[in-house]
DNA sequence: CAAATAGTGTCTGTTAGACACTATATG
DNA sequence: CATATAGTGTCTAACAGACACTATTTG
């Protein structure tokens, strides 16, 4: 091994293509509500390797223009969707010899939440991209284990489901509490009790009522309340039941 | 871009460095208790960049050795340590281009908790890794970012102890409930209610019984539990007050 | 016995579950 | 009015906090 004088020096004659290292990708997994269903966002690769095959909406860091992973979550993101969306935290980070047939592969997995009518249309105008419904993911053969990390990702937003509303980032801006329940409801597998679920709500002051409201039609129409700053961070000290 | 007839071709073709690519290292925390006292284990680098300082026991992912991420952590414990620590969970990725001098860097970084006793004959025949008590971490200064990367997996394990026994995982196989609930005062930076701590575990029944006792010396003895086989998994529905 | 530490009994307070009730919309 | 959906009142159950009490050791 080479000795260096001082660090200086040592930086002057670092090569980082030197050792052979896991090629290294960010995959956001990316869900919303919609029509009573949980979605992801999928995206159909049109290079090898899985060429053909649909994957999450991931891709290399671009060490020249991102200046962070989440950076290039978000870069990721805005490209298929249009949007920057309202939620984005790590998930988790896979790493193995098995995962990619190039060999060692890492892949820094987010997860992203937004509405659906958020990016619609932009969705609408291209055929490679796609929400697909969670319960309907078996049918489809997944690039890499994209499969098992929506999974994982499922599972983290369902125990999030517990004990914050987390999951409200997958609603427009103005929601009402019978959909953000809903959609809790979807997620845990399990029906709630509505006085319970609005109690803890309302007493951590988590909702802003917008003096709105909405019917769907028939029976009493419901209080659309948006999002408190920093709601989502908020966490019951105790759990819904599993 | 070059086009390929198959996927075959395109791996034949394949060339892992021909792209620049972030540094991808793992580092994990390994946190013990002694003395009333949380540590971490630091290693003087021997090498540059940051040559001198104290840092993670972290390294490289050997692609041709370890066959996944957490291998790769475990073998760098085992290196500094002798022992492959009983508790070991992925915290987060770091990675920016600002982390380190040679550039583009991420690290997937650990937790990991083990006895203090288990290594220390190990550590002290060697003067280039040390338990260092983190309420004297400022006084230190550590390589690249590891003093946040500490600080982020000491708030995560401080949060485990408001809903579960993983800070046990830092104690020996045979511990006593005072030593655990001192240990959880220390992480929460507060006094617990003894009867509170007791009832919890007992209720789950997270501990064994190992009919054995232990005095300080003075007052009456306590008894002496083991772990049961995945009670660090367990998680309290309601959590201990912040 | 006193001092020290381990461990228990039991009351209170908070918050989720259960479920019946009232409120407000449509047709 | 009937029906449908939103939202409330209120009792119960589970479990953490508070704190005084008992138990077991050493000297």
């Amino acid at each position: 091994m080479t000795q260096y004088a001082d660090e200086a020096s040592f930086l002057a004659n670092y090569n980082r293509r030197e050792f052979d290292a896991p090629l290294l990708t960010v995959d956001p997994v990316l869900f919303t509500y919609h029509q009573a269903q949980l979605k992801v966002l999928l995206v159909e690769r049109s290079a090898y390797p899985e060429r053909g095959l649909w994957g999450l909406p991931g891709g290399f860091v671009q060490i020249d223009t991102d200046i962070s992973l989440e950076d290039t979550a978000r870069r990721k993101l805005q490209e298929k969707t249009g949007i920057i969306p309202p939620y984005l935290e790590q998930l988790y980070t896979f790493g193995s010899n098995q995962r990619d047939k190039r060999g060692w592969a890492v892949t820094v997995a987010y997860t992203a939440l937004m509405a659906y009518q958020e990016c619609a249309s932009h969705i609408e105008s291209v055929s490679d991209v796609q929400w697909q419904p969670l319960d309907q993911l078996n049918k489809l053969t997944l690039a890499f284990d994209h499969q098992q990390i929506i999974e994982f990702a499922r599972e983290r937003l369902r125990q999030k489901a517990l004990y914050s509303i987390v999951p409200a980032y997958a609603l427009p801006e103005k929601f009402t509490l019978p959909e953000l329940q809903q959609l809790h409801e979807v997620l845990l597998g399990k029906p709630l009790q509505k006085k319970s679920f609005r109690r803890r709500i309302e007493e951590a002051e988590l909702l802003i009522d917008t003096g709105e409201k909405r019917s769907d039609g028939s029976g009493r129409p419901a209080v659309l309340y948006r999002m408190k700053e920093g709601a989502g961070g908020y966490t019951f000290v105790r759990n819904l039941e599993e």
